[in-house]
DNA sequence: TTGAAAGCGCTAACAT
DNA sequence: ATGTTAGCGCTTTCAA
């Protein structure tokens, strides 16, 4: 489809009685042109609804106006939130997204990366720091500012923004030890990040001699339904039955859905078993208790990720490299305090 | 950024020792050409990295192998997965997604459409059959293929795939009906679909005698919140102290506010109140009491949507202009059956 | 302030 | 089976 019309650029210029240029300066910088010719050039794109071809402009100045984003998942709200400000923050730039999914897939991020380069992003926003080499060599070799978001590296393809994830799950574990708590279990996803999350969690556990008591690691995407599972798995293994006990989730969802199965199994939170989450989504704070968890700004990711990029783009070298947006632990009423 | 490299078809060719009308040949149709010619070829696009440049090739043959879609909200899980679907569908057939957000605004719609069009994506995929006359115009003018998702019109823009809201309002409210229910209230969203199914549940309920005992409208996005809200004003105002009451909500995130609030004001459910929701999301069936809830397939709704815009663009004139997925009721414990 | 000319990197007839 | 020749619709020097 070559959609639009058949109107170009030429189209317009004859109308308005000037050369193809003219009508390209009307658009990038009318203010070098006088003011009766904009007028008429402007006159003629109404007459004709003329949208400008971006994809022959793009070619011809050899900048696309499109960026790559890749995110693990869509449909799992925290990375769908956290794009969304990212892609809000580079609109405002003139920049169109392209995003893609790699379902937590580092083979299928290779290849979304490859797809993504024949279309020639200005620039890419990746999640997490862990790639395939080739996929960092593409990239590498592509030029491309890259900003990998979610995570903190010492060597970054370009950039990275995102926040410490073993000081995240330590302080988790410190905060639940310096509640009182004693028996502590963690179910967890099996993501990288998750799981960089959980040793830390476990290894302060372990130097405040609180001895693990029960672990599940969970595949895929969070959902309640597996919330409910893990929770029912640890109780069953006798969790919960002696003295203070309580459950660190990677995830406000699995949390979510241990309070439910807590719940039905008429197990009193935070009484009889403290819950906590981690991302502090939006429902965390409506839910009954309300959910104690570890907050991370998906806003502040989202804007600091569109920012350093385009600086990344606009050739700025000074741009940190490595950008922390910290994360703190919300105290609610999942746990007793 | 050229990103990539100067690395061009030029360079693939005189390595290979061939013309870049034969390098083009190897990618789109590597049978008519001497297998040794594409070996040569191949060995030289790994040799270097290459990348076709598909801005450019699409410059050249008009087909830019990219399509638009625009939907409400992309942290709303039900635009997400439906939309995951769709990218999931299109991207085997080799196409790319450029997808917009909308925030529910024609006038935004409007200009995400126009931003679009300087893209000349092949298709268009749009949420809803509510445009403005602009909106409509321009994509008239531009000729593309549109598909109108979510909803069903006897005159869409091109094609439209959906189910009759007004049939999913009126199938709630028989259901409730039929489950003896008698006094019934409506939480509903103030967007315009979700208006649809209030008027006929509404018009339903009248024509079935029993009087409306209760409604309130949200405005912007679903959350658990807000539907904690809506049953806290509900319940203040008296709704559910007489007679067999019930509770339809124009979303699932709605309902499962709903039940929480129920259950910190120590309203049991479905003993006391039932309630229904709407989209029978991911979560549905694993709340405690499991949600009974008008389900949507989005998977289906997704697949439908791609084959059918795919469908247009490769000029088959005889799709269907009107695809109903329809809908159906799942009964579950927030209803007393 | 505007025009002319030369591509950007690729595809697509048309030849051979 | 491969090469030649024109563009696609725009931007960008370089002139005037």
């Amino acid at each position: 489809m070559q959609t639009t019309s058949p109107i170009t650029m030429a189209t317009i210029a004859r109308i308005a009685g000037v050369t193809p240029s003219t009508v390209s300066r009307a658009f990038s910088q009318p203010h070098r042109l006088s003011q009766g010719t904009v007028q008429r050039i402007m006159e003629a794109v109404r007459l004709t609804g003329y949208v400008p071809n971006l994809v022959a402009g793009g070619l011809a100045s050899k900048r696309s106006g499109t960026l790559a984003a890749i995110v693990p998942s869509i449909t799992n709200i925290i990375y769908a939130a956290f794009v969304q400000n990212f892609i809000i923050h580079v609109r405002e730039r003139g920049y169109q997204v392209m995003l893609m999914e790699s379902g937590f897939s580092r083979k299928t991020e290779e290849e979304l990366v490859t797809i993504a380069l024949g279309r020639r992003p200005e620039g890419f926003l990746l999640t997490g720091i862990n790639h395939s080499s080739l996929c960092r060599s593409r990239l590498l070799a592509a030029g491309a500012p890259v900003v990998e978001a979610w995570d903190l590296t010492e060597s970054p393809i370009d950039v990275c923004v995102g926040f410490s994830h073993a000081d995240a799950g330590r302080g988790a574990a410190r905060h639940l030890v310096s509640l009182g708590y004693q028996s502590i279990a963690i179910a967890t996803m099996d993501d990288a990040r998750a799981l960089r999350r959980r040793d830390a969690f476990l290894a302060e556990l372990a130097s405040a001699s609180i001895s693990n008591s029960g672990q599940v690691v969970i595949e895929g995407t969070p959902t309640l339904g597996l919330g409910r599972r893990a929770f029912g798995q640890l109780s069953e293994s006798g969790f919960g039955s002696a003295g203070r006990s309580a459950i660190f989730c990677s995830s406000d969802v699995i949390a979510h859905g241990v309070l439910i199965e807590a719940q039905s199994r008429g197990i009193h939170v935070p009484e009889q078993i403290g819950v906590m989450g981690f991302g502090d989504q939006e429902f965390a704070a409506d839910l009954n208790p309300a959910l104690t968890t570890v907050r991370i700004d998906r806003s502040v990711l989202g804007a600091k990720a569109a920012e350093a990029l385009i600086a990344r783009i606009d050739g700025n070298e000074m741009v940190e490299r490595r950008i922390d947006i910290g994360f703190s632990v919300v105290q609610r009423a999942s746990l007793i305090s």
